[in-house]
DNA sequence: GTAGGGTTAG
């Protein structure tokens, strides 16, 4: 039977127009001899007849197409029934039809149903259902399908790889996911822009970032979907410089970005705390077409709140018609960083008082953190009683008690922690004896930080920070002995350690510090300014806290070390080369060290600038000498 | 009739 596909869209139009009160004749399934079509309808069926047209076929795809989009699930379950009752035997590609139907309008159990019926499947039916899985995270059901579907002899096209490529996003997914690689690059589909798409985002996600750079690399041709999925690759796997690198050259290339690529974009300049930037994108939404969807306010959010601005964050929070839970989340996460538990505190009550939004996971622990950046370690307790009195609706999980003995440790109830750690339902996490640890150094408890320690050291012996904090408490108790042992043992055990780096915003600019690194055109004119700065500030009192380095050398090299730090060179060179007027603003990767805090006090107090230090914890907002952390962080 | 990229995280 002939089935074109052009020229009869203005004549399916009228028959729809008849048939939209699906006055299905329950006589006969044969539409030509429907007796209810008034003249205008008999004429275009006959018009359709006379082309040599399946009637039943056009008159159900018709229906079932309307009923798709118009997601009418009654009117397209009665045009199923009509089949049934009319013994009307679907084609592959109506049956197909009837599948899609089923999943958009999420019945997936009625769409597996009419699947496993099927006399005979193409590659399109298998697709719609494996398509169907992904779509909705059902990640093992696709894949299990997809195998099923290689097993029948069917071969996948470029549809079905784009599609079951997302389900491979999984740590025993992407095994599978490399296997398909292989089946794409034999069936020679690796060029196609959808496939590369979905693959290299596959490979980024599971960290392999080089393999992603290489399939984009080779794809023919590129699109915003493509530009967009390999920009945030980058930027979800914290490498926000080269993400940002990335998007400027395919803005200078003509790319046209949508909200999705702004949106992966502004998570790379949070990263960055590049705020000129980001008000630089930020301005373009505004001026230009892009729908503000919420997940890009929720990556404005994020992006001012990181760029240490809570106000432009609060303002778009305010604006906004509807919000998720992330949004309420990236919005307590900004306060909480900045040490504004006041804030979290009424925004949490806000969100229970307005009650349309139910909190998360995420949000006990931004509310808890934020509980504890600000030292109300009563109210934070009050809220972990809550979530475990089940008033939150949040079972509390291993982060959410990591918190707490975060709140009790830096409130100085170090034996409180110790206690309440040991009677954990389950083996504590090296993070939730990490947060006691640096409780005990911080309230110079030996006893337990030493137990503490070295239980830290066997269950991860690679992590540096265990041994410099231990060291020092180790240090601050005059134990020499086993200050050397440490760094012995350290040594041997060949940690590694991620590189400090620091950098700062100035005109658009980044402009990085490493501690060893010559690289940046003004380093002599900074190192310099910094050993000026390291006298007049030792005349104000600044004493250099050699306990911060750990290398084995004579105190006058140990504050050369110190005088090398990454913060140091990034604060000075925001202190010479950025208006007096605007505060300083630093961000370092890693936890900042104590004696460069100290320093960036005594840029505040002697130089009235205000400092904005960002390190990888929080905000330290430093002014006249004082920081908003209360040097606990 | 079937397809790819996105936001929060002590």
């Amino acid at each position: 039977m002939l089935r074109s596909k052009h020229a009869l869209s203005s004549t399916h139009k009228a028959l729809f127009q008849h048939l939209r009160f699906f006055s299905l004749p329950s006589n006969s399934h044969h539409v030509l001899s429907t007796h209810n079509c008034d003249t205008q309808l008999r004429e275009a069926l006959l018009q359709m007849a006379l082309r040599g047209h399946d009637m039943n076929f056009q008159y159900y795809n018709t229906l079932l197409n309307e009923c798709v989009n118009k997601r009418a699930f009654r009117e397209g379950q009665r045009v199923h029934a009509h089949m049934i009752k009319t013994n009307y035997l679907p084609c592959v590609f109506l049956w197909t039809r009837l599948i899609v139907f089923y999943v958009k309008c999420e019945s997936l159990t009625n769409a597996r149903n009419l699947f496993d019926e099927m006399p005979e499947r193409n590659v399109v039916s298998w697709t719609a259902m494996i398509s169907a899985y992904s779509q909705r995270g059902y990640a093992s059901q696709a894949l299990s399908l997809f195998v099923q579907m290689l097993r029948s002899g069917t071969e996948p096209n470029e549809f079905t790889f784009a599609t079951v490529l997302t389900s491979c996003i999984s740590s025993s997914g992407f095994v599978l996911g490399r296997q398909i690689h292989s089946l794409i690059v034999k069936l020679n589909y690796e060029a196609h822009v959808y496939v590369g798409s979905s693959l290299l985002d596959m490979y980024a996600k599971d960290g392999k970032i080089h393999e992603a750079r290489g399939i984009f690399e080779c794809l023919p041709e590129r699109d915003v979907v493509s530009c967009t999925a390999i920009i945030s690759g980058y930027a979800q796997l914290g490498l926000d410089q080269e993400a940002l690198e990335l998007f400027c050259q395919f803005q200078e290339e003509g790319m046209q970005s949508n909200y999705v690529t702004y949106t992966s974009v502004l998570t790379a300049l949070s990263g960055l705390a590049a705020l000129d930037h980001g008000k630089q994108v930020h301005n373009h939404l505004l001026r230009s077409e892009v729908p503000s969807f919420v997940v890009l306010q929720n990556s404005l959010i994020d992006m001012y709140s990181k760029c240490g601005n809570l106000t432009y964050a609060r303002r778009i929070f305010d604006t906004m018609h509807e919000r998720t839970v992330i949004s309420w989340n990236a919005m307590l996460v900004g306060y909480s960083k900045h040490g504004e538990g006041r804030e979290v505190l009424q925004l949490f009550n806000l969100m229970r008082d307005e009650n349309k939004v139910k909190p998360d996971s995420v949000t006990v622990l931004a509310v808890l953190s934020g509980c504890s950046h600000a030292g109300l370690e009563d109210k934070g307790m009050d809220i972990f009683y809550d979530m475990t009195g089940g008033k939150i609706g949040v079972e509390p999980d291993t982060k959410h008690y990591g918190c707490v003995v975060d709140l009790l440790g830096r409130a100085g109830r170090v034996e409180e922690a110790f206690e309440f750690i040991r009677k954990l339902p389950f083996e504590p996490s090296a993070a939730i004896w990490g947060c006691l640890l640096g409780a005990c150094n911080v309230h110079l408890n030996v006893d337990i930080g030493e137990f503490v320690g070295h239980r830290l050291l066997e269950i991860e012996p690679e992590n540096a920070g265990n041994y410099v904090i231990l060291s020092n408490l180790y240090a601050s108790a005059g134990r020499w002995e086993e200050v050397r042992s440490l760094r012995d043992l350290m040594l041997k055990k060949t940690v590694r350690k991620e590189p400090g780096r620091s950098w700062i915003e100035l005109d658009q600019i980044l402009h990085t510090f490493h501690a060893g690194d010559c690289s940046h055109p003004r380093r002599k004119e900074v190192s310099a300014k910094v050993q000026e700065l390291s006298v007049r500030f030792k005349e104000a009192g600044y004493v250099p806290d050699l306990s911060c380095v750990l290398h084995d050398v004579d105190e006058e090299q140990k504050e050369k070390i110190l005088l090398s730090h990454s913060e140091k060179l990034a604060l000075c060179f925001g202190l010479i080369a950025s208006p007096e007027s605007v505060p300083i603003r630093v961000i370092k990767n890693l936890r900042i060290c104590v004696d460069c805090h100290n320093f960036a006090k005594y840029i505040s107090k002697i130089y009235g600038r205000e400092v904005s230090l960002r390190d990888k914890n929080r905000f330290h907002r430093i002014v006249g000498g004082k920081c908003s952390c209360g040097d606990y962080w």
